[in-house]
DNA sequence: ATGCTGACTATGT
DNA sequence: TACATAGCCAGCA
């Protein structure tokens, strides 16, 4: 398999793709996290591979860290494996934010402070679109 | 083109 | 449990 090959560089932030100028890598991450349900969360490694990317996590990390302020993207939803958040190293507010969006959002969170991800992980295409309570 | 970086992860001490 | 390392790969200078 080869890669599509004209992908023209883009900024994030731009304008979204066109006919001529295929999505770059973390567009690619971004359209995966805008299709977390609401109540579920995925891990990076998750979002990358489901974007093509099964071998670089770090990929999905940096897509989000590129997004806007006020992003539509529910970048919140996407934690680290063991359901840990790590944004707290670059953004403390970030990583306060994230937990207070996600328990909004009825996320557990276990004594540790991590995701239950065995009951949150998103399972993307299996038809469930929440938490089974 | 080359080299460095990072909202990661798995593995080893 | 807590660090340290090694892979990973698209952006960016």
């Amino acid at each position: 398999v080869k890669r599509p090959p004209a992908r023209r560089r883009r900024d994030s932030r731009s304008a979204p793709p066109d006919a001529r100028t295929a999505p770059t890598a973390y567009d690619l991450m971004l359209a995966v996290v805008r299709r977390i349900p609401r109540g579920r969360v995925a891990t990076y490694g998750q979002v990358a591979a489901l974007a093509g990317y099964p071998h670089a996590p770090r990929l999905a990390g940096y897509a989000l860290h590129a997004l806007p302020p006020h992003t539509p993207v529910p970048w919140h939803r996407v934690v680290a494996a063991q359901g840990r958040l790590t944004l707290g190293r670059l953004s403390p507010e970030g990583a306060t934010t994230q937990k207070l969006r996600l328990e909004l959002e009825g996320v557990r969170f276990d004594a540790r402070g991590r995701v239950d991800l065995e009951r949150c992980r998103w399972q993307a295409g299996l038809g469930g679109d929440g938490p089974e309570l």
